[in-house]
DNA sequence: GGTGACATGTAAGCAGTTACATGATTAT
DNA sequence: ATAATCATGTAACTGCTTACATGTCACC
C-alpha cells in the first residue's frame, strides 16, 4: 500500500485553524511548525487545486481581496478527521549527514571531527533559542485551544535538542580522551 | 547551489570499510547504519555503475564469485575524504507525522491523543533494544579503528531516544491533567 | 522438481526542491 | 522612477520508493 501524502494534511490543517491563503499557509509553517515540518510553494499551490478539484475545499468567493482564500468543506472536516485520530505506524528513519560522516570518520584527524561536533553544538544552540522564542509568541496567545498542544511539540523539540546537545559534549569528551591515536592498544582493559 | 547527493559517499564509505557488492551494502546499512540511514536496491546498483563511470571505482575482476566486487580507486578515496572532513552545514528539518497530527489534535478526543502518545513511547524502546543489540555485536568486534565512531553514532541514538520517551510520559501527564475540558478557564494562574 | 534465499538490475511514478515568470501593491 | 515585498503559479529536475524481471544456488 502507498504511503499518503502528507502535504494534504498539513494544509487540510492549517485551513481548519484559521489559515486561508496559500501564501499564510506557507508564511505559518515557517514560522510556527518550523521545527518540525516544511513545506514549498511548489507543494502549496498545486496541492490547494487537487484538494479543491476533490471537493475537500472550496474557494471563498468573498469581497475582492488581493489573497484567494479557502475554506474546508464537509467532506475535507471529515478527511482530517479521519487522518488526524488515525495512528502514527511507524517511526521514520530520519538521515543523518553528521552521523554518516562519523561512522567513516576514520579518514580524518580527531581535530577535524571534534570541531564538526562543535559546529554542530553551535547549531543545535541557535535551535533552542528559536524554540524559546516561538514559545513566548505561543503564550502572549493566551486561551487558544490549539496552545496545549503547540506547547507539547514545542517541548518535544527542546527535550530532544537538549540531548543531542548532552551528546555533543560527551562525544567531544571521549574524542579527546583517546586522542594520543598511536598509544590505543596500550591499556585497554 | 543544489546539494551533493548522499547516497553516492554512503556508498564510497563502505566500500572504504570493506563492504564490496551492492548486496552487502545494502545489507550493512540495514543492520549497522538502521538507526540514522537507509537506502534501496534502486539507488545502489544505478549508483554503483555511475561511479563506475566517474571512475571513483572499479568492478574487481578477481575470482569467479556471483557477486560483483568494487573497489575504490584513488580518486574515490580521495572524494571520500574531500566530503567526510567537509563541515556539515546545517541541520535538516525533519518531518515529523506524529507532531503534525499533535499539533492538530484539537480535532480528537483526549484520550485518542493519549493512546497515539503510548504507542509512540512503545515504538521507541523497540528502538532502545534494537541499539542494545546493535551495541553488543560492535563490541564484540573489538579492537577496530571504527568502532569508537560507531558507539558514537549509536549514544547519538540512545539518547535522543531516551530524551523523547521522557517527552511521551510528560506529555501524557500533561494531557491527563487537564483533561476535564470544561473547567480549564476556571484557575489558570 | 519445487521452494526459498541470494544477487543484480530496470522502469514507473511520486514527493519535494529550485528556478523562473507574472502581476499587484507599497515604500523610498 | 524604481526597488522591495506580497502573492500566485508553472516546469524542470532530483532523489527515492515500489514493483517487477531475471537468473543462480542450496536444500528437502
Amino acid at each position: 500500500m502507498p504511503k499518503e501524502n502528507m502535504t494534504r494534511y498539513a494544509i487540510l490543517g492549517l485551513l481548519a485553524s484559521g489559515c486561508t491563503s496559500g501564501y499564510e499557509m506557507k508564511h505559518t509553517i515557517d514560522t510556527s511548525l518550523n521545527h518540525f515540518w516544511k513545506i514549498s510553494f511548489g507543494q502549496v499551490y498545486p496541492m490547494l487545486k487537487t484538494l479543491a478539484q476533490e471537493g475537500l475545499i472550496v474557494e471563498e468567493t468573498g469581497d475582492g481581496d488581493d489573497r484567494k482564500m479557502f475554506v474546508l468543506t464537509s467532506d475535507g472536516e471529515a478527511e482530517l478527521g479521519r487522518w488526524v485520530q488515525e495512528p502514527t505506524t511507524e517511526l521514520p528513519v530520519q538521515r543523518n549527514e553528521l552521523l554518516l560522516k562519523l561512522y567513516f570518520a576514520r579518514h580524518e584527524s580527531k581535530d577535524t571531527t571534534i570541531q564538526k561536533i562543535n559546529q554542530h553544538a553551535a547549531l543545535l544552540r541557535e535551535r533552542l533559542d528559536m524554540y524559546q522564542m516561538i514559545e513566548q509568541s505561543i503564550r502572549s496567545y493566551p486561551g487558544t485551544d490549539e496552545a496545549v498542544y503547540w506547547l507539547l511539540t514545542l517541548d518535544y523539540g527542546k527535550r530532544k535538542t537538549q540531548a543531542l546537545l548532552e551528546w555533543c559534549a560527551a562525544s567531544i569528551q571521549t574524542l579527546e580522551g583517546g586522542k594520543d591515536d598511536e598509544t590505543r592498544d596500550r591499556n585497554t582493559k
